[in-house]
DNA sequence: GGCGTTCTATACGCTGGCGTATAAGGCGAG
DNA sequence: CTCGCCTTATACGCCAGCGTATAGAACGCC
C-alpha cells in the first residue's frame, strides 16, 4: 500500500493540532493514525507510549513559543508597543499557537508537570512586557499591573464571546491597546 | 444495600464538579457513579442519556452565573467598583463558579451549542460592566475598552501562572483594578 | 539485484465506558 | 402487615482505545 512513510515529527505536529481543538483526551493513537492516513503500527517504533507522545508535543510547544517568538520579536526592531504588538501577533494570532496555549492552560490545571512547563513559558513572556512597557512607565508597580493586564487581554480576549453594541472586537482591542501600552500623564 | 437514594441533582452536581477539574470528557456516567458511591443502574431513569446529563448541567451553570449572580450584587449596593468587585468575587472566586466556567469557555470552542450559551452569559456580563464602568468614564468607546479588559483580567488571570518579582498576584491585581476602575484625567 | 533497515498492516487480548434488561431491595400508603 | 412504586445492583453485548506480536512492503546502499 501506500507506505506513506509518516516521519515522527508528523505524529507531535498532529498530535497539537487535535490537542489544539480536543484537549489532551481527544489525542487518541488511533486517532492520530487515521488521521495521517495511515495506522497505528509505526507509532510504537517512535513513542515508548502515549504519554511519551505527550511529553513531546509539549517540548515542541514549548521551544517555539518562547525561543522562536521571542527571537523573531527581537530580530526585527521597533518600539515597545510595536514589539509587543508582534509578539502577541505571533503568539496569539495565527491558528497554530494560540489553540495549543489556551489548551495546555486547561491541561495545566490537572497536571503539575505541565502547570511547570507553562510556569517557565509564562514567565518568559512576562519578563519580555515587563522590559518593554518599563521603556514608557517608570513605577515599577504599575509596569507589573500593566504587563499582567496585557497578558491577560492577549490570552483571555479569544475565549470571550460577548458583543460590542456595534463594534467590533478589533475596535474593542485597539482602543485597549491604547488605553495600555501609551504613556499617560501622572494622575 | 445502602440504596443511598440519589436524586437528580447530586448527578448534576457532581457532573458540575467533573467538568471543573477534568473537561467534558472526564464526565463519565460510571465515574460519577462511583463518586456516589453507587453503580449507574439508576441514572438511566433520570436522563435519557450522557448528553442529556451535559445539557442538564449547563441548564444548571447557565442559570447559577446569570440571575444567581446578578441578583445578589444587585440586592447589596456600593458603587461601580465595589459592584464589579463584588460580581467579580462570585463569578471568579469561589472553588465553584470559576473552574465551571473555564471547562464552559474551552468546551465552547468545539460545541456550537455550547457557545450560544457562553455567548448569553457573557453578553450579560458585559451588559453589567458597561453599566458600571459608566458611571464614571463617559466615553462609550473607552467604556467598552475597560470593560472587555476588566473581564479579561477577571477570567484570565487564572489561567497565567507567571510570577511578580516577590509581588503576589493579588497585589499587581489590586494595582490593576486601581488603572482600569478608578477616573482617570483626560489625557 | 540483493540485503538490511525502516516503516506499515493486521490480528490479538485487555480495559473502560455506554446503554439495556432484569431482578432485588427499601419505603410509603393503606 | 402488605402491596406497589421507586431506586439500585448485577449481568450482558457492544465498541473504542491501548499496547504487543508478527509478517510484509518500500527504500537506500552496495
Amino acid at each position: 500500500m501506500g507506505a506513506a512513510r509518516v516521519p515522527r515529527d508528523r505524529w507531535v505536529e498532529e498530535g497539537l493540532r487535535v490537542l489544539a481543538d480536543g484537549g489532551p483526551d481527544a489525542v487518541r493513537v488511533e486517532v492520530l493514525a487515521k488521521r495521517l492516513g495511515v495506522t497505528k503500527g509505526g507509532f510504537y517504533g517512535y513513542f515508548a507510549d502515549r504519554d511519551a507522545l505527550l511529553e513531546a508535543m509539549l517540548d515542541t510547544w514549548e521551544r517555539e513559543s518562547t525561543d522562536g517568538v521571542i527571537e523573531q520579536v527581537e530580530r526585527e526592531g521597533g518600539d515597545a508597543k510595536a514589539k509587543i504588538h508582534r509578539a502577541g501577533m505571533l503568539t496569539f494570532s495565527g491558528d497554530r499557537l494560540l489553540p495549543i496555549d489556551l489548551a495546555v492552560r486547561v491541561w495545566a490545571r490537572r497536571d503539575e508537570a505541565v502547570a511547570e512547563r507553562l510556569r517557565r513559558v509564562d514567565n518568559r513572556r512576562m519578563d519580555l512586557l515587563r522590559e518593554m512597557i518599563g521603556t514608557f512607565c517608570s513605577d515599577p508597580d504599575e509596569v507589573e499591573a500593566r504587563g499582567l493586564i496585557a497578558f491577560c487581554v492577549a490570552i483571555g480576549h479569544h475565549s470571550i464571546t460577548a458583543d460590542h453594541e456595534g463594534r467590533s472586537r478589533a475596535e474593542v482591542l485597539a482602543r485597549a491597546a491604547d488605553l495600555l501600552l501609551d504613556r499617560v500623564p501622572r494622575k
